[in-house]
DNA sequence: CCTCCCATTGAACGATGTTCAAAGCATACC
DNA sequence: GGTATGCTTTGAACATCGTTCAATGGGAGG
């Protein structure tokens, strides 16, 4: 019986992935270091490496979490319209992404920020999560544009994800375009009503 | 006069900027290192920073090369267009914005991944040809959208960049989105003509 | 209670950006 | 020209990373 050690390693894990998150929640990515973990956990350095592979891993495990929650927060924007039409279900995933994100911007950078070229460590489940949060945004393009082949209409969906994206990103950067909050949510609302014509 | 000298730190300048772009074009960001560049320059590493007050302004200099690069490419894919339609030249900025980014893409996703939070240190004519760009896209969309006041056709201009740039960055990442080619440039003809009603 | 085995430790390694006392060199002045 | 002065250049050293691994310690089975 491996329970005792095994158990302890998993309380580990899950003691690891909470620091790690409010660490991240903090003060993003860069900020998470396994001498800090360490002492905030009280084990030693060499103990993460026990529980995880490697930091990045450690990372993917957080970035799996505000996935999840992202995924919460915009289905439960669109549960409560499941009547409205399908134009109005958009703009409020839309607005959705832009509340999640202006709320959790050190998490939600960190879903980007994570080096993806290191290879194919990359979980299914990351992909699994993607493609449910497409699946809120597919129905309502689909009612939207039945004149679309399903084709045409995957590549819509993720047009318009990426489109949200790229202005949530940008304008939430300091840089870039620095637009104020209500004129990112008119943005969005532009873009999204438009598309529904 | 401090002729000899001056030159000698702007001929250093100007070859670690040579340099290191090379390096950006071809690893990316993170490949830009002190002592390669110090043995690739023939210079000590101490030298570096002699012309540069650290590497993240040597990587800004660089970016601002990219950017012109970037600009210069986007504004002569509008020029022979000058008599076409406005739908048609905003497209074809679009799809100028994919080809630059698809054939430089580790130096075009470096002017995004540089560290923006250090502070105040982003340079002016970083605006400036963020603006320049802007420029070319303004032109079109207030000849589309003639009802609009003008800051709405700023809003729209920034939500149109901003879209695109999601589309192209999302879409180039190996993970998120993974979408070839082709589709990039339907998805970006879609939103950009969808636009323009 | 002993013994083996594996988990845990934290010093050590290699890489990184950055600094700074020392050495070198060019310019200015006599 | 020679000498003095001040800036430039050097590269070893420092701080900080992620990661490793020989040594240690503690729990499971006899």
């Amino acid at each position: 019986m491996a329970s005792k050690t095994q158990s302890r390693r998993d309380d580990l894990r899950t003691k690891l992935i909470e620091l790690g998150e409010a660490e991240i929640i903090e003060h993003g990515l860069p900020a998470l270091k396994a001498r800090d973990l360490a002492a905030k956990a009280g084990c030693s350095v060499g103990a993460i490496y026990n529980a995880f592979p490697d930091l990045h891993h450690l990372a993917l495990a957080i970035n799996g979490r505000t996935f999840r929650r992202l995924g919460a927060q915009v289905a439960g924007a669109v549960e409560p319209l499941a009547e409205a039409p399908a134009c109005e279900r958009l703009v409020a995933m839309g607005l959705a992404y832009l509340d999640f994100a202006s709320q959790n911007t050190a998490a939600w950078r960190a879903l980007f920020e994570i080096d993806m070229a290191v290879g194919e460590d990359i979980p299914g489940w990351y992909m699994v999560a993607l493609e449910a949060l497409f699946d809120h945004i597919r129905r309502p393009v689909a009612e939207l544009r039945p004149d679309l082949c399903a084709e045409d209409v995957e590549f819509l969906v993720r047009g318009l994800f990426s489109s949200i994206h790229g202005i949530v990103w940008l304008g939430l950067q300091k840089r870039i375009s620095a637009v104020p909050r209500p004129e990112l949510s008119r943005m969005i609302t532009l873009i999204l009503s438009e598309i529904g014509q």
